[in-house]
DNA sequence: TACGATGCTGCAAGCGCTTGCAGAAGCGCT
DNA sequence: AGCGCTTCTGCAAGCGCTTGCAGCATCGTA
């Protein structure tokens, strides 16, 4: 492993020089920096980033904590955020939480000391225990709110009013909503947007589940919704709104003329052949982007600077094909 | 930060009796451990990782590069690795690395000085250039074959003939497969051993795509598929499988009666209500943590002990459900 | 020509930990 | 009691880099 030396030996200046050509270089004269540059490449020098770290208490890592993998929502933040990582120079750990508080706790407090920064997706901890560790390193929050730190949203909730919204306007009175995973704080917060619009007295929202977000759990659910009465169905996200449809439809159920049908999805819009489905998409990517970002400017920001602003982002929602009146019975 | 110095002083013995306590505490005596450990607890003692880094050349993370986090073949074996590595006392730095030749370079390189091994998750780098990075740091390959390397694999394509060697016992001799993305490694391997077993003369497969690996181009092949006269079908994975049987069901086309189905699925097995499917079932989770573990083996190994074995892992096949004898038409 | 200002460079200290070495203390034995 | 041996502890060097400080040219200006 080539070291700062063998560089400065070979350019005939001392260490200090070629550091500062590698960091500072506007702190050299031009042929030298040319001239420890050439040495540099020549020896295939590379900066040994635990040395640099100690002297400097940056790591260059980001750390990201999510509640796990397999969640479509997860992953195309965590894409985000690690684009924009590789964006500034930073390298992303990622640590899986199992959404378990103990669990995170103790990812903060290991990596506390080997991270600039962290990404917090929905945490779990209190709003304490965050602010505290934002002390000692700067934390942004993804999809939950925490006062005093920047966290990043989004609408959701909002998304899914306005599909709900647009039923009502179609006459539609009754209404189903396959739920989420038990215990899920993203299928409450929907759950919780539906009853806040279901407020005049003629609207009924009736809730199927908790189930896994599995294409075969929202099949499973068919029976129970058609028996329901609910004349159109939203779905926690599109593989189980795509469950249903398929069950439905061999039953001769069709969408959107017999149900309309959307789904609250955490990603990318979903088609039926012929029949492009309803939903809310959420620009996950874009949620991880910005939190890198803001979390890479506050670190690179004078001490003092105010943290960046928390945001809400907006979803797009699909209005089309899945929802028509409901059929006159 | 409380630092070594913070505890020897409250525990009135030297900075090296307190790194050794929390090091090699068979070298102190039990009186002193105790102490120490006391005053480490007391003070919040967090040894500082990058001056350990700097004097044992251990940093305790791994980097795991993967093509991706989309699909749920990645997304598993990630957790799994993710699990081993927590277990080892070890961090997870993923690097994702688009599939591209010259990002799998760049992140080796980058990463090479940060990291005490790596498990490159189907790299495409050429065996020469791993084979490099593997006298610097150790390597270990999941997904990929390259000799001289540890590296473990999955028998997809066993688990995949099983199938279609079932469906030749069953009386089918036309068979579709829907293929996966295009450029997929995975994909061309599965056709190839589709192609590898029909050599029998009368045994024909009809290839349809490449497509994304989604439910609604699954669904969009259906009336090609129909029209094909093959008695059964076989797809990359389960969401395109659901898709095509969404739509052939639709169509009213009916699961095994009329056309026996089977996906080479990335993970669980999926089930239509009242028809399970058949499915090649692959060991993910198992794979990531065998990987890590055979990493973090060589890692604390004796130089000079020899590298741990590569394996294939078997697949599960479930051959139930949706595979029945061609309809006699 | 002489002076201070400016721009570069080298020296050396130090980041916080690990570890080889040597001294001190404790042990069992004759 | 005295010896050699083991066990434990402290000293100090050093991991590879950054950075404050001081020294030395060099330059512009009076």
């Amino acid at each position: 492993m080539a070291g700062l030396e063998d560089v400065a030996r070979l350019a005939g200046v001392s260490a200090s020089t070629v550091s500062r050509a590698m960091t500072r270089p506007d702190m050299v004269s031009p042929r030298t920096l040319e001239r420890v540059r050439a040495a540099a490449e020549r020896v295939g020098f590379r900066a040994n980033p635990a040395a640099r770290a100690l002297t400097t208490g940056r790591t260059g890592f980001l750390a990201m904590l999510v509640p796990g993998l397999d969640n479509p929502f997860y992953a195309g933040t965590i894409a985000g955020a690690q684009a924009m990582a590789k964006e500034t120079g930073r390298w992303l750990i990622i640590a899986v939480t199992d959404g378990s508080a103990e669990r995170e706790a103790a990812a903060l407090s290991e990596l506390e000391g080997q991270v600039d920064g962290f990404v917090l997706l929905m945490p779990v901890g209190t709003a304490d225990e965050l602010k505290r560790v934002n002390e000692r390193r700067p934390v942004v929050v993804v999809n939950r709110k925490v006062g005093g730190l920047t966290s990043y949203t989004v609408d959701t909730p909002g998304g899914l009013g306005r599909i709900h919204d647009r039923l009502v306007e179609l006459g539609h009175t009754d209404v189903a909503y396959l739920a989420g995973p038990p215990g899920s704080w993203m299928d409450r917060r929907r759950r919780q947007t539906l009853a806040d619009h279901a407020t005049r007295p003629d609207l009924r929202i009736q809730v199927f589940g908790p189930m896994r977000p599995e294409f075969t759990e929202g099949a499973a659910a068919a029976d129970a919704v058609r028996a329901s009465g609910c004349t159109a169905a939203l779905a926690y996200n599109s593989a189980v709104l795509l469950g249903l449809v398929f069950e439905l439809s061999r039953r001769g159920v069709r969408v959107p003329e017999d149900i309309s049908v959307a789904a609250a999805d955490d990603m990318a819009f979903a088609d039926l052949p012929g029949t492009p489905l309803a939903a809310v998409r959420v620009p996950v990517a874009e949620l991880g982007e910005r939190a890198v970002s803001a979390l890479a400017a506050t670190i690179d920001a004078e001490p003092g600077t105010p943290r960046p602003a928390s945001r809400t982002l907006p979803t797009a929602v699909r209005l089309a094909g899945s929802l028509a009146p409901p059929p006159r019975s």
